[in-house]
DNA sequence: CGGAAGTAGAGTAATCTACTTCCGGTGCGTTACT
């Protein structure tokens, strides 16, 4: 063990020039040295990246980096390319054959440690036997939440990362993220076949980010704030809208008033893009007006606010975005806009997953013929989209409806009939798309809290949080209302309840039984309430008045550690 | 689900209203064409 510490650090000296290495970076060294599944749940800056780079150093075989992106491999590669690290090479469609060439040569010579690949390369047959065939040591997937924001629907290859890795010979496996709730983080590990994972889940608290919400009834009132926020706060930072539309509106709104601000979205032209990205890094932009496509692999220090003119999908996302703010650990600043309506988009996006017609030609194609087939040739015979077919082969699997042998092709599950298959993987399409109403319907209950902000987010991450935080917008009217209350003598001081409660019978992360909704794990608690993630149902929020008056909930397990 | 844009009807002037339709976010890879 001594050993292992000894040598990570050595290795993490002379390779990258780092003299320590954080407790928790070291803890999931150790894991990843041991050969264990690892998951790490890190804030950007805390050096994620390492847990993966350093021991790949001492581990005998090629790393394998999974990355969503084709421009954060980029930055990946230059940046290993700053140190006295071996070679990393990638192998995606924006380079040429022969560089791809090379990249695999290298990797077999044993001159590139590091090879970076998007998932839709794991889905290639070609890939996986070039793949195996070098042994990777190591199997990493970076942005790891990916898998549960995207898998679904988006880009669904990343549902079939456990696949990849079974061909592969099944090496250790470490996903990395940022921000992850409980619920993210088990369907983390579930999807990716992780195997009795370590799990290393460092502080999600960033105190020096003040937490706002403003309410608004009228769109062009909220139009109106958004811009003055933007104008009046201090720069730089960045604004959150729903639509590229919106994002292109308020940017020639904040430039009439004089600031240099651009519009970002996916629809832009790459070279615009780039620009933009590259001049909000420089400090040439005051603020940047985008969609969700902005903002993985933006690592800049001094960003002082992060508006939302809309609602995010979910918790989770709006964590990762407003994370973006005040890394220097300087005061900064994150404002909600909320119009309850503005949800609806939210609820419309999270409804995107195969209906009964695709799920039934997939079905009954597959029921037809008689052995395995290739994805390729199921895309063909049913003139499905790649992705499309690809999420409703997902839903079959996921269903037990079918499933995916070792050569890499699929066949359906003996005994079920197409009606049964199309019947199944529809019940889990409903029971996803609930889940995913239902984190919608966390934002909207963060919004609408009546307690302290920081301690609903952190309890929707795991992580008890005594209130008051002091830097909420609820928590400052608390303040400013006992002051204006003249207080007497007798009054209790600001929070004094919160702090003199007795503990709750339900305590945020014991595991639960409700006789209708099935067994879930407390995510929170407030005043009068506590939020429950219900494994099938998802998330639901009960009042404690009436869960003792019915005898409503049993807790089957006190909250881990 | 909500908002924007488009259409039809009313009814006689160029607009108003009521209704319908369509759109909305994330990126990889492949391919056809300069």
């Amino acid at each position: 063990m001594a050993d292992t510490a000894g040598r990570l650090r050595e290795a993490a000296g002379t390779a990258f020039g780092w003299d320590e290495l954080r407790p928790a970076q070291l803890r999931a060294m150790h894991e990843v040295m041991a050969g264990r599944d690892t998951l790490v749940v890190m804030p950007t800056g805390a050096g994620k990246s390492a847990v993966y780079q350093v021991p790949a150093l001492l581990l005998d075989g090629p790393t394998v980096v999974v990355s969503p992106l084709l421009a954060l491999q980029r930055d990946q590669i230059a940046g290993l390319l700053e140190h006295r690290a071996p070679q990393a090479v990638a192998v995606n469609s924006a380079q040429s054959a022969k560089e791809t060439e090379e990249a695999w040569q290298a990797v077999r010579a044993g001159d590139a440690e590091y090879l970076f690949l998007s998932p839709e390369q794991l889905a290639k047959d070609e890939v996986l036997e070039r793949l195996s065939r070098l042994s990777p040591a190591l199997f990493v997937v970076d942005e790891a939440q990916c898998v549960s924001a995207w898998g679904h629907d988006f880009r669904p290859d990343y549902l079939r990362l456990a696949q990849a890795v079974r061909r592969l010979g099944r090496p250790p496996l470490l996903a990395l993220t940022a921000t992850a709730a409980p619920a993210v983080r088990q369907e983390i590990v579930d999807r990716l076949g992780m195997q009795e994972p370590a799990v290393v889940v460092a502080g999600f608290d960033r105190p020096n980010i003040a937490l706002h919400v403003v309410r608004f009834q009228d769109d062009d009132d909220k139009r109106r704030a958004v811009v003055e926020r933007a104008a009046g706060e201090p720069k730089p930072g960045i604004v959150y809208a729903a639509t590229r539309k919106d994002t292109e509106r308020y940017a020639e709104k904040l430039a009439g008033l004089g600031l240099t601000a651009a519009a970002y979205h996916a629809g832009l032209r790459s070279g615009e893009r780039s620009r933009v990205h590259d001049a909000f890094l420089d400090g040439t932009l005051d603020v940047v007006v985008a969609t969700s496509a902005f903002g993985m692999g933006i690592d800049k220090e001094d960003v002082r606010f992060v508006l939302h003119a809309a609602v995010p999908g979910s918790l989770d996302a709006y964590y990762q975005e407003i994370g973006r703010a005040g890394r220097d650990g300087e005061p900064a600043v994150a404002v909600l806009h909320y119009r309850p309506e503005d949800t609806g988009m939210q609820n419309f996006f999270a409804a995107r997953t195969p209906g009964r017609e695709t799920l039934g030609k997939v079905a009954r194609r597959l029921d037809e013929r008689q052995e395995p087939v290739e994805l390729d040739a199921l895309r063909d015979e049913t003139g499905l989209s790649r992705n499309r077919l690809t999420a409703a082969v997902n839903l079959l699997e996921e269903a037990g409806a079918a499933d995916t042998d070792d050569p890499g092709a699929l066949r359906p599950a003996p005994g079920v009939s197409a009606d049964e298959a199309v019947a199944r993987a529809d019940e889990a399409a409903q029971t996803h798309r609930r889940l995913e109403r239902t984190r919608v319907e966390m934002v909207r209950a963060y919004a609408e809290t009546t307690g302290c902000r920081r301690r609903f987010l952190l309890g929707y991450f795991g992580e008890p949080y005594e209130a008051p935080c002091g830097n909420c917008d609820v928590c400052e009217g608390a303040a400013s209302d006992a002051f204006d209350a003249a207080p007497a003598a007798d009054a209790p001081e600001a929070g004094g309840t919160e702090r003199g409660r007795a503990p709750s019978p339900f305590p945020t992360g014991a595991r639960v039984r409700h006789p209708e909704w099935g067994d879930g794990t407390v995510l929170s608690e407030e005043d009068d309430r506590i939020t429950v993630l219900f494994d099938t149902m998802g998330y639901r929020t009960l009042s404690l008045a009436t869960v003792e008056d019915r005898d409503l909930l049993s807790v089957l397990e006190p909250p881990p550690g």
